[in-house]
DNA sequence: CTTATTGCAAATACTTTGCACCAGC
DNA sequence: GCTGGTGCAAAGTATTTGCAATAAG
């Protein structure tokens, strides 16, 4: 029987202490659909919360990213991008779509099934054989969107 | 009845000239099975090419990226690393397994056969779904090594 | 009261740009 | 010779770090 916790119980369980900015970052991210940099962070909850610096953005998303309370991604840019994980956001588990020439970046969740079957089977099969803890999988797509055609 | 190109007729038919540069950086990045950023190159041709500098290097990248001659990944790091795409390298396409606590790489090429039926079902898939012109993707699973473990 | 957290400024790391010169074709 | 390619130095951008002040538990 594993108890269901929130965010922040995950905090405090890791050591962490709970503050303002955590609080605030986790609600922009709860309150978005996108994947958003560092910045774009910062600059929603400016307006509200002035006190809180670029830094403190940064650093909390490196917390929150080692505890597993938000997803960090790498998309062929120069910044991060992040979002909730599954397990604290409403966004449930997706793949990504990137169109090379714009940029456009499509989530999808309607998994075919034999997306479904894949993974389970390839994640069991490669943590045999490599002997790795699989912990979860990045899987996107890349090609040129019907706009850039 | 297509011709089999090499990287230099596929350069030039971009309207690219063939230049010493371009030539060494393709051949670091043949003889090696690594995933090389772009100082790695820098510091592989230096001793013998003391001429070329990171700049170009950079450039260069950028204009073998955008032939397709090699492709761009960003790992969880900050630097972007290369290698030569399947069409041109020895390097058969591959995915990767990442260790998120000492970020080994591992490439694995052995694909299950759910493995090679998921891609193209879902390939096909997607393309008609959301209207995508789909060249390629990019499939990695992350976890602890056994060594990290 | 103890120690994690923060803001600011400065530092870092990687990558890109401006410009004058050089080299493919 | 025309235009793209290059080296160098300088600029740019995302991210990290040092440090003294502050706040969470």
């Amino acid at each position: 029987l594993r108890k269901r916790c929130g965010w922040s119980e995950k905090l405090t369980g890791c050591g962490f202490r709970l503050t303002k900015a955590r609080e605030v970052i986790i609600e922009v991210l709860k309150n978005t659909k996108e994947h958003l940099s560092a910045e774009d962070i910062y600059m929603t909850m400016h307006q509200e919360y002035p006190e809180i610096g670029l830094t403190t953005v940064y650093r909390t998303l490196e917390v929150l990213h080692s505890t597993g309370i938000v997803d960090k991604f790498d998309f062929d840019e120069r910044r991060a991008r992040f979002e909730l994980s599954e397990e604290f956001g409403s966004k449930k588990h997706h793949h990504h779509l990137i169109c090379t020439k714009c940029q456009k970046i499509v989530d999808y969740f309607d998994f075919m099934d034999e997306e479904i079957n894949y993974l389970e089977i390839v994640t069991k099969g490669l943590s045999k054989k490599y002997d790795f803890n699989i912990k979860g999988h990045l899987i996107s797509f890349h090609g040129i969107c019907s706009n850039c055609k």
